[in-house]
DNA sequence: ATTACATACCTTGACAGGCGAAGTATCTTG
DNA sequence: CAAGATACTTCGCCTGTCAAGGTATGTAAT
C-alpha cells in the first residue's frame, strides 16, 4: 500500500459514492471491491471507511439500513440518494479539475524526466 | 478558487519541489508562478506555503538563504538539494500511481456520465 | 503627509480527515 | 476450541491546511 493517506485524502467520500452508484452495498464489501478494482494496490482503513459513512449519512448523501442476514455478521447496507448522486458528480468534476491543475504544476517532465 | 484544500492536500510539497526544479526562487514568486501556471485557478495559502518550506527544509530537501536586495522587501531564496530532487521524483511517481488508482475507482463513467 | 496597495515574510491556534488500536459479535474450518 | 474471516464501532492522536493576525519596505495616489 504505497499510496499515502494525504495523497488520497479528500477523495474518500467520492470513491465511496462512486461505488454506491453501481449498487447498494455494505462497508466490508465496498472495501473489498476497492481492493479488487485496484489490483490490491489500495483499500480504505476501517476507521476511515466508517467515519466517512457517518459523514455521508449526515450530509444526506446516503441512507443506511440493517440487512436481515440469517446467520453471519450483520451488515449495514448503504444506498445513495439523489443528493448523493449530485455530490458524486460534483466530486468527479473536482477531481478532474484538481488532476489538471496538479498535472500542470508537476508538468510531467520535471523531476529529471526529460520529455 | 474552486479546488478544495483536501483534494490537493499532500501534493503541496511535490508542487513546491517541482517549481524549484526549474530554478531557485522565493516564496512569493513561487506562489505567483503557481497562480500563473494554473491560469489563476489555484494558489497556495501563505500559511500553507511557509509551513511547507519549514518541513522541506527540515527534511533536507531544500536549503534557504536571504537574498541581498537593495531596497524592497527581503526575500528568502530556496534551492533544491539532491535529496529534494529524489523526493520530487518520488512524489511524481506517487502522484501517477494515485491518479491511476483514483481514476480507476471513479471510473470516469460513473456519476451519471454514461460514456 | 497620509492612505492605500503591492511586495515579502512569519506565527499562532483551531479544525478536520485519516488511522492505529482496541473492542464486540457471528460463523466456518481445522 | 483455537484461529481466522466476516462485519461493524469508537477513542484519541497526528498532521496538513488555513483564517487571522503581525512585521517591514517601497510606490502611487490623495
Amino acid at each position: 500500500m504505497s499510496i499515502t493517506a494525504d495523497i488520497i485524502r479528500g477523495h474518500t467520500e467520492t470513491i465511496i459514492l462512486a461505488s454506491l452508484m453501481e449498487h447498494d452495498s455494505y462497508g466490508y464489501q465496498i472495501n473489498k471491491d476497492i481492493l479488487r478494482k485496484t489490483d490490491n494496490r489500495y483499500e480504505l482503513k476501517e476507521a476511515t471507511l466508517y467515519t466517512a459513512f457517518r459523514r455521508l449519512e449526515q450530509a444526506g448523501y446516503i441512507t443506511a439500513s440493517w440487512g436481515d442476514e440469517k446467520g453471519g455478521a450483520r451488515r449495514r447496507y448503504y444506498s445513495i440518494t439523489q443528493e448523493g448522486r449530485k455530490a458524486c458528480e460534483q466530486g468527479l468534476l473536482e477531481w478532474k479539475e484538481a488532476k489538471a491543475v496538479i498535472d500542470k504544476l508537476l508538468e510531467l517532465d520535471q523531476c529529471g524526466e526529460k520529455s
